[in-house]
This record gives C-alpha cells, structure tokens and sequence, in this order.
DNA sequence: TCAAAAGTGTTATTGATACACCCATGT
DNA sequence: ACATGGGTGTATCAATAACACTTTTGA
C-alpha cells in the first residue's frame, strides 16, 4: 500500500458584487510564494476528508456559513506539488450570497473569471468547482446555497446569472423553480427602493438539502400511465 | 501533511447475458476471507491514480478491452479498512459486451444486483458505480463503452435495458441517439436468425471519446436566434 | 399621472413517448 | 403465402423560451 501525503483542498464559492467569486490565500512563503492557493491542508488520522476539509475552512470562514460542500476529484498526478508526491482531494463549497465572512488578512476573493496568478494546480481545481456549480444549477436545488434564507426573484435571477455566466429570466427561472416546487413564497415583501415601484415579494427555497430534480433528462423509465391498471 | 495509506479501486462494469455484471475477486486472506472485493491496490510513487488503477486492471483484463475509466470518489472513513488508515480513489470502468476477459481463478462476475457478500465498503462502491452509469447513459454517449464496435439496434436496446435496470423501447432508443448525432448506420446487415424475419441494420457510434451531449437539462444560455440579427 | 419594478398569461418550439403501420427476408 | 422481427411515420404530451401585458407602488 503505497504511503503518500494527502490533502484536502476547497474551491469555496460566492456570489459576491454580482460576480462568482472563490476564496483564496495568498502563499508566503516558497514555493510558489506570492502565488494565490486554494485553502486545505493535511489529512487527520481520525476524520475522513469531509470531515478534514470542513475543520481547515473553520480557520478560514464560520462552518456555519458553508452552506454545501461534495467532493469534486482527486488530483494526484506525482509532479503537481514540488517534493515528495501529495495526493490532493478537492472539494467544492458554497457560501450564501448574504454572508460576509471575516476572513484572515492573507485571504481575499476573486472572481473566477479574472483569476490572480495561482499555485499548484489549483486553477485546473477552480474551473471543475466552477462547472461543477453550473451543472449542478440546472438539475439539483442547489440555489439554495448561494442564497440567502428569503429573497426575491430578481435578486435570485442575478445569483444564477452570475453562477452560471450568462443572463437567465426571472419569469421563466421563477417558473421553473416554482413547478418543481423548491420554491415557496413566504407571505412578506422586500422593502421598496429608492425609485418606487411594486415592492418585490419574498421566496424560500421549500428544502435546503440537496436533491435531484431532474433525475433522468431522457431515456426516462416507461411512465406510470402505461404501466397502470 | 498526514501521511495516510491510499489505494485504487475499481468497479468494472460489464453487460453480461442480459445483466449487468461487476467484476470480482474473492479474499483467499484475513481480513475478510472469503468476502468478494473490488480489484485494485496500492498506489505507485510515479504514476497518478488512473494509471494506478489502468495498471492494477491490467493484471486481470486487458487493458485494451476497458473501454472508459474515470473517478467516482474517494472513499476515507477512517476505519474503512481494519488496521492503518487506508483511503481509496474509487473508479468505475466499462467492458464492452462482445468481449469474455480471460480472469483469474479467484475472480468472477456478479450481476450488481444480486452481489454476494462483499468486502469493507465495496458494495458503496458498486453502488455509487451503477448509479454513476445510468445517469451517464442519460447525458452523454457513453453507451459506446458498453457496446462492440458495430451493433444492432435491438441489441443495443439490451445493453441499455440491462445497464439502467428498465426497459427501454429500441425505436425511441434509436432516434434520441440517432438526433443527437451519436449513432451511425454501417451500412452492413446483420446475420439473420434461425427463425427468420428481417436482418437488422448494423450500427455504429459516431465517437468513442466521452462527450456530454445533454449539457443543460433545464436553465439553458440563451438562443441563437434571439440573440442573432 | 407617470415611471419603475414585479409578476402573469399566452404562444411557439423543442424534444420526448407511445403506438400504429409498413417493410424485408427465410421457411 | 406467412410468420418473424426490423424500421418508419405520426399523434400526443410535457417542459421550456420568448414576449406582451397587467399589477402595484412611490414620486
């Protein structure tokens, strides 16, 4: 059985000023010093790396923020960290669009599409996170963890927009969600602007544990009708 | 940096008299003697995990019969395996139907679901593989890494059939495929049965290269044609 | 009364299922 | 001829994109 270091690391996401931004730490020290890195570190002897990674980002962000985390991949070709060899395995996280984690003064966001000057492999990590996230937009609830517990339509149309880098409908994404039934109204309004207009009423996401919505997009099972009676 | 066990596994997956069938071996040794196991071992110091895992296979399969590997995930509860923690990269690989892989004694194929004792986690495993496979089928060609080089259509009907565990009717089956560009006719007939009837049109897949072709079930980027002209 | 923002109704289109029908070949 | 599958045409259904229209409020 082969011994190899192994460390986990997170792409964590936000939606943040409008854009999907990650959150990283720029390295002190060499190699790769200056250079912009993924948060993780070493595996324990008694967590698994689920376990592992939601400790190493308590340091980083309140655990209580994180409001998904799921394995993306393990990255483990024996040249991607100078040294002896380290077996990586990454993770994607997600931050509401609410929370505004304090975060140490080596630590600061960017967005994934104008990406500083990265170590390792992490930027390979970054884009997986990334299309990881879009994909999972369209047949999974996993709005729910980039929003905030209420919100109102056009604010949850610019989280998926930004998400996933091209503008959607706030008709058609309300309807969408709505026929699914992820989304329920909670009865209140947002406050009005500055500029008047209809005040815009408030959503929920029904659960916040992720699901599959769109289990089978075709070769779907033979339906219940002509199995019936 | 923890320094921690890791091995390959892999979950290989074949259609096999009409059902699909995981590849096996049977622990001669403690700890789980007698128990069936996935194939796999320790990972090399110069090699990643899919060449580990592509190395390890070719001890029991030829390497050219594997027609797609890739990740499922790593598998680290720490005490996954009795004694020093081990954490496992778990793949699934496809064999496709025509070929019958000489094995060693000690292993066999088992029709997932009907699995004997297994063990550790490695029934996750096939779980997580079986599961990978049918969602795959759905959104992308991969129905090519079950197939032989040239088929029928009703015999691809079966291979889907037995891989996603319902049937599948043969004349939608092929138009999806066939609008989506991914199946093409050889031109060739297959031999006719003993009873007749017409020889089926052989076919082909247009590409034996992973390729999602589904790539949004729902939340689209806009049109072409609103945003042209 | 007007502007701004939210939300609804409606149509068109796409892509899939279900199913009837026609075709080609061996016996 | 006819039985035995193979393959095609077509009706139907479901989900979504596009877009015009109505509603609600503040200035």
């Amino acid at each position: 059985m082969g011994l190899a270091g192994h460390e986990v690391l997170a792409a964590v996401l936000q939606v943040r000023a409008g854009s999907l931004q990650v959150m990283l730490w720029e390295r002190a020290r060499e190699p790769h010093a200056r250079r912009w890195s993924l948060p993780g570190g070493g595996l324990g002897d008694h967590e698994d790396v689920e376990a592992s990674i939601r400790r190493q980002l308590a340091e980083k962000v309140d655990v209580r923020q994180l409001t998904h985390v799921e394995q993306l991949a393990v990255f483990s070709a024996p040249g991607r960290v100078p040294g002896p060899r380290v077996v990586a395995t990454a993770f994607l996280g997600l931050v509401p669009s609410d929370t505004d984690p304090v975060v140490p003064s080596d630590t600061a966001w960017h967005p994934v599409d104008a990406l500083p000057a990265t170590a390792f492999d992490h930027e390979a990590i970054c884009r997986r996170a990334r299309h990881r996230l879009a994909s999972k937009l369209s047949y999974t609830n996993l709005g729910f963890a980039l929003a905030p517990p209420e919100f109102t339509i056009s604010a949850l149309r610019k989280l998926y927009s930004a998400a996933l880098g091209y503008q959607v409908s706030a008709t058609n994404l309300q309807r969408v969600l709505s026929r699914r039934g992820l989304l329920e109204p909670t009865g209140a309004v947002a406050p009005v602007g500055p500029s008047g207009g209809r005040p815009a009423a408030l959503f929920r996401f029904a659960s916040r544990e992720m699901r599959v919505t769109d289990p089978f997009a075709v070769l779907r099972p033979p339906s219940s009708r002509s199995l019936g009676t």
